[in-house]
DNA sequence: TTTCCTGCAAAAGCTTTGCAAGTAC
DNA sequence: GTACTTGCAAAGCTTTTGCAGGAAA
């Protein structure tokens, strides 16, 4: 509770209580959330909240580093914010869902970025490596299929 | 041309001349444009052509993997579309821009990509891996600026 | 001939904006 | 007291859909 003021402080942002109930909601769940979920779970213990103030406040979150907003890989469909601004690998399922991997392997997968080719881009391009991402897109494996096909 | 056609057949298209136009559109630029772009670009050869069809086209693209549609990381706006569906990784700058890798570096990027991780994954989480994303976000380096700040 | 595609227009989602009242600092 | 936030409603933009006519196989 405490902890979120001292957040917010930090990041140069006013500490409303809609601002923490939004930022506890979406730092408790591992599930990306959209916009519109995450104003259904707030709107339970906050009913004036407007959807409106959700995006407002995800931008500031957003634009502060506070939170991560991406989409799903295949492109359309509504913004997916994350809580957790460490760096790690997401895991997108065929059938929409959008994982964490586990953080061993999320580190595996990071660690192995070579420095040298990083280097190599910003000296080449003229430019300055903010972040990396990666994303892996995977399909569940049904039980029983024996798993053909191209 | 002749080739498109087949690389309709093969993928199990319709020819259509809509569809060439658009495809061809969007092989021979590395911008990866926005439908919206992509209309604008075809109805000079092609003024009949509706905003739908283009979406539709896309789709059905997009669908049998003669094309990728992606979104640029910052999540919100519109799709972008690319004709470039071999493993390659995308640069986002911060000032909206998309661009390809080179080459070179793309690869190698994605040939550090330890298999045993990947194995790893698909034991552990019961999935099967289809494909691997990886995106560089940076900033241009501004000639003149010293570049400190945090 | 049959099936799929196109064009149009309208609708459905997602996100942003303007403004008055309220709140943190 | 000042500047930033909130809530509301309306607008804006992107994408999808239904249907009639047209074109590919």
């Amino acid at each position: 509770m405490a902890a979120i003021r001292e957040l917010f402080e930090r990041h140069g942002l006013r500490c409303t209580r809609q601002r923490e109930q939004i930022y506890e909601a979406l730092a408790c769940t591992t599930s990306h959330p959209t916009a519109d979920e995450l104003y259904q779970a707030v709107r339970a213990s906050e009913p004036g909240l407007s959807l409106a103030t959700i995006y407002n406040t995800l931008d500031a979150f957003a634009e502060c580093g506070l939170v991560r907003r991406f989409s799903c890989p295949s492109g359309s469909g509504p913004s997916r914010y994350d809580a957790d601004v460490t760096e790690h690998v997401h895991m997108a399922l065929r059938d929409g869902r959008l994982l964490d991997l586990p953080q061993d392997l999320s580190g595996q997968l990071l660690a192995n970025i070579p420095p040298s080719a990083l280097k190599e881009l910003e000296r080449r391009l003229g430019v300055k490596v903010a972040g990396i991402s990666i994303q892996v897109l995977a399909e569940p494996i049904q039980s029983g299929s024996g798993g053909a096909a191209s």
